[in-house]
RNA sequence: GUCGCUAUAGCUCAGUUGGAUAGAGCGACCGCCUCCUAAGCGGUAGGUCGGAGGUUCAAAUCCUCUUAGCGACGCCA
């Protein structure tokens, strides 16, 4: 379905022409002023310059040419030159119920759906996921629902950190406590055991320790650092190693996802990336893309029209080892000979703003990656705490993600149990879904690229602008469908008729804004938008079910054009939460 | 030092890509439950859009300068 925004600017655009105007001008946006009309156009202004007439002129000839247009009760000319726009109801009502019947909701998906790689997440193995891999989780996965949700093809790829110095320092330590191992034994050519020598419990409590130890002691860090080495160089016993620790940690990281309800279809790590590395660097080398500068391989990426310096992309450091960058151009080679993809976007903390620029002009300048690719770098801002500093416990370490889900899930449980008497075990589980939903919408309600304000009590609180007071909404609308049904009821053959009162032509007018919503969401990757419109639509429910007795009407026509505007609201609510990576629960 | 980001109500944030009277929530104050969940709804107060210039019929939005905070700047990821 068309966008009713473009609906309007097609009428528009036929009167501008028919007024001897090019319909260039005639560009038509939502209302900013919702005391005058609904919708407005601007273009007699911004036309007044090239056709020397005065603003309030050519919007008249342009109104004029709208008279009979079936779209618009009211179409007035203001004071410089404003078009101001009311949609008749028939019109609006039509088409919701177009809508209604699109199990699409009226979203046009991409005509040539795009392969998307989204590349975010991003947890190291073997260490505890903490707050600082909250918001790539999140974003990412809501882009991944958005994008999808517009037809294209997605792949979430979670890019484990489990290549790098952490994995000798555990090595290391490992080495240190149980050195009778036989992966520690320099000559052992049998099979190792298939039960890794640790839990998941110990490996956490074993980085820690080993990274404290390596800052202390610098035998120990070369210890480590030799370990890294020897097990990047293939050494037996210490791949056998590591592989135990995947075994341990993934489940573990897993299940720690599955909580917050983000789903990665592909578990690629650096790991993987490694095999690509040598010949990369080999070709890079002979090609003459890479030379090296202060005893490192590096791509040189300065382009001339940079203002300022960047910096050469580095792909191998003066001691032969590999870095970030290389793992990430070796990642693109494998992505681009799986998947091909249209476009890659990267999650991660806007402070590496400069590391993906240079990786990106590094890919397409050595023809990694085709030029028409979009490499896109999504960079989010660092989550604060009350005091805008960042988010730490109150003891001041980093907060585990286990626990700061536990705090919010504690938090809703007391408030439901305050509000409700719900048995135990579904008091519970209403918390998890609603405690998620608070840090979800927390989250991307604000600007992804800025830094925000995680607070615990704002959150949580069922008013104002929150996932709780969103979920309440549906959860309002379901209840009452449920009633109706309940009463023998059925929702099948449902049309919605012209808006009856003023709340609830405002309702409609929201829903109708969906499909341009997620579509500029998806063009943005931005999931506030979704959240702010959900927002402004739950406040029309809520006005509309103040004012409106829906299941005492006594006119059943008019109840059963209600209740499928009220089908077709919580419809667009629970796919804006999905999209957003949450759902509803039944009661709370 | 160079470059980037941010600055909007007491607090937390929007602001439809240059348009009309800058909007929400929280907090404060005042109303509304015999009625589908009051975890709701309505209202009042609260602003020199960090500051100064400029472009434009029109600037929170574009340009220049400036102040403050944060961040990035080759061998960490």
């Amino acid at each position: 379905m068309k966008k009713i925004i473009e609906l309007i600017a097609e009428e528009l655009s036929d009167a501008f022409e028919q007024a001897g105007y090019d319909k260039d001008y005639a560009k038509v946006t939502l209302s900013n002023r919702p005391d005058l009309c609904e919708y407005q156009c601007n273009g007699a202004l911004a036309g007044a310059k090239a056709y020397k007439k005065a603003p309030f002129m050519i919007a008249e000839d342009v109104a004029e040419k709208l008279g009979d247009s079936s779209c618009f009760e009211e179409v007035s000319v203001v004071k410089p030159g404003f078009i101001n726009l009311k949609l008749r109801k028939e019109y609006t009502a039509d088409y919701l119920n177009q809508m209604y019947g699109d199990e699409n909701l009226g979203l046009e998906t991409a005509e040539e759906p795009q392969t998307i790689v989204i590349d975010y997440g991003g947890p190291n193995v073997a260490k505890p996921l903490h707050v600082g891999h909250l918001r790539s989780a999140i974003i990412g996965e809501s882009i991944k629902r958005i994008a999808r949700k517009m037809g294209h093809k997605v792949s979430g790829d979670i890019h484990l950190g489990d290549w790098g110095y952490q994995m000798g320092l555990i090595i290391t330590e490992l080495r240190t406590r149980k050195p009778e191992l036989p992966y520690f034994a320099e000559d052992c050519q049998g099979e190792y055991p298939k039960e890794a020598p640790f839990t998941i419990g110990e490996l956490e409590e074993i980085y820690p320790t080993a990274s404290g130890k390596a800052k202390e002691d610098e035998e120990y860090r070369k210890e480590a650092l030799q370990a890294t080495f020897l097990l990047q160089n293939g050494h037996r016993g210490y791949r056998a190693v590591w592989k135990h620790i995947m075994n341990v940690s993934l489940p573990d990281l897993e299940k720690n996802y599955k909580n917050l309800n983000v789903y990665f279809d592909l578990w690629k790590g650096e790991a993987d990336a490694q095999a690509y590395i040598p010949d990369m660097l080999e070709w890079m080398k002979r090609d003459g893309y890479a030379h090296i500068d202060e005893g490192a391989l590096v791509i040189d990426v300065q382009e001339e029209t940079d203002t300022k310096e960047i910096p050469p992309c580095m792909i191998q450091k003066s001691d032969g080892a590999s870095l970030y960058g290389t793992t990430d151009l070796a990642t693109l080679i494998q992505r681009e000979q799986d998947y091909r993809p249209d476009r890659i976007i990267y999650v991660a903390d806007k402070r590496q703003d400069l590391h993906f620029l240079q990786v990106f002009r590094a890919a397409k300048k050595t023809g990694i990656v085709p030029e028409e690719t979009d490499l896109r770098f999504l960079g989010f801002g660092t989550m604060n705490g009350r005091d805008g500093k960042p988010f730490k416990t109150r003891e001041g370490g980093v907060m585990r993600l286990e626990n700061l889900i536990a705090e919010i899930e504690e938090e809703m449980y007391k408030k439901i149990a305050q509000n409700r008497t719900v048995a135990e075990e579904e008091a519970k589980e209403t918390a998890k879904i609603v405690g998620l939903s608070a840090i979800k919408y927390g989250d991307l309600s604000n600007q992804a690229s800025k830094d925000y304000v995680f607070d615990v009590d704002r959150f949580t609180s069922f008013e104002g602008n929150t996932g709780p007071y969103i979920l309440y909404t549906i959860v309002r609308i379901k209840s009452i469908l449920n009633k109706y049904q309940a009463g023998g009821r059925t929702l099948e053959d449902l049309k919605i008729e012209s808006a009856h009162n003023e709340s609830e032509k405002a309702l409609m007018l929201e829903i109708i804004k969906y499909n341009e919503v997620a579509e500029t969401a998806f063009e943005e990757l931005a999931p506030h938008k979704i959240c702010a419109f959900i927002y402004d639509l739950a406040n029309a429910f809520n006005r509309f079910y103040h004012e409106t007795k829906i299941l005492a009407e006594e006119d059943e026509t008019r109840q059963r054009s209600y209740i499928a505007l009220l089908m077709l609201a919580r419809r667009v609510l629970e796919t804006c939460i999905d999209m957003l990576g949450f759902e509803a629960p039944e009661r709370m």
